[in-house]
DNA sequence: ATTCCGAAACGGTACGTTTCGTATTCGATG
DNA sequence: CATCGAATACGAAACGTACCGTTTCGGAAT
């Protein structure tokens, strides 16, 4: 709710109409201002070091018209990164679901690798601490992108590309939490291979044909 | 370094013996009533909400004894949970490295879910803000983890259970990132069955044997 | 008349530091 | 062995700073 802010005062919608409002209208130049401030002390100092101060005193604003709009830093900074941060790595569609799905993994971990990197891991750890940044975050950030996945996984399913049974939530979980992972730790490069080889690992399984075949039966049972 | 405080000034350490200092000793009965009033406060109110002043009014200490010792709160909070925090999820040795794979992130699954997920998810969350806990956290937590998994990973490539030329790293990445991502983001429930399910995927894959076979040669060749 | 924006000031919280008095240990001296 | 001084630790209090979130006021735009 607060996240999505930034509207509903001078310019209510009703029925989709847009009512004009009486008294001085908001002034997009100013929101602009603000958002475009706040991207820029996103990516210089990271979440943490970001106060409203600081981006009223860049924006040229007034720190009365920054609590007016938004409740805090957090709705702010989410607001300000979901607002240019849009479509950024949409799927294809290629005869094989498997191979959209690859495809968009590796678009994906570009993006996490530059420049909206740091923003992304920021938002999603603070998503930890604030709940509101976690509701709009997996509301506007991860739902999305999930729907769509979620819609490619069941494409693969009724391909037959995916065994029957298999839980799409199982299966987005398992090709994108590792990249998100690397990026929230830095304990590994974010190469596009990496995403390449999550996916190839997930969908063709590492275990040896053998391991595979006792896997499979548990029991002892030869046949 | 500071991640590691707490000791190395009223006893130092010469060549694995002791060294009797000058002066006052350091009062354990005081920092282990620090110790214990943050992880309460841990549990309570999070890592957000954790201030070194209610730290050194509920263990009756002075903020002097704290700054003293810890150069932050985000540096004494990692101590204290790296402190008590010790084995917690071993791995077993039975027959197969890859059943003793599953039954650990069972395991560790279980502690995610229980009394230290929240710890745990908050520091790895500061961590991404605060490079001193992003160093005691991988070195002291995580690092220690994927050593032993890197070996039980490394002995089912020796006895073949997994293809040969698996990379031990891109395989910890897909084991456990599922399942720090599900504490992170707490999109979806922490159960067993989820750690069961991700590490089948992983080992036999997902995909069906028709997929398999056209995924594994993305040329047209027929054979 | 209504709503917006900016400037300034405010009280509050927590930070991190300094100062001071006191307590506890070691080493040296007698 | 007893005592003294140096060194280190702890606690209490106070301090300046940064930023918070709010209020008040004057002016601008519909």
């Amino acid at each position: 709710m607060s996240a999505a802010a930034g509207a509903e005062r001078a310019e209510g919608l009703v029925e989709g109409r847009s009512v004009a409002r009486r008294g001085r209208p908001r002034s997009e130049e100013v929101r602009a201002r603000i958002f475009q401030a706040t991207i820029e002390l996103l990516e210089e100092r990271g979440f943490k070091e970001l106060t409203i101060e600081a981006i009223a005193e860049r924006a040229g604003a007034s720190k009365v018209t920054l609590y007016r709009w938004w409740p805090g830093k957090a709705a702010l900074a989410t607001d300000a990164f979901l607002g240019v941060a849009g479509p950024l790595a949409p799927f294809g569609h290629t005869d094989s679901a498997l191979v959209d799905l690859r495809e968009q993994m590796v678009s994906q971990m570009r993006v996490l690798a530059g420049r909206w990197g740091k923003i992304i891991a920021g938002l999603i750890a603070e998503s930890v601490f604030d709940p509101e940044v976690r509701e709009a975050m997996r509301t506007r950030w991860l739902e999305p992108r999930r729907a769509e996945g979620r819609k490619v996984v069941e494409r693969a399913l009724v391909d037959g590309e995916l065994r029957a049974g298999t839980d799409p939530e199982v299966v987005l979980d398992a090709l994108y939490a590792p990249l998100y992972w690397r990026l929230l730790l830095g304990h590994a490069p974010l190469h596009a291979a990496f995403a390449r080889q999550v996916w190839s690992a997930a969908l063709l399984g590492i275990a040896t044909d053998a391991a595979r075949a006792r896997l499979e039966r548990p029991a002892k049972a030869k046949r």
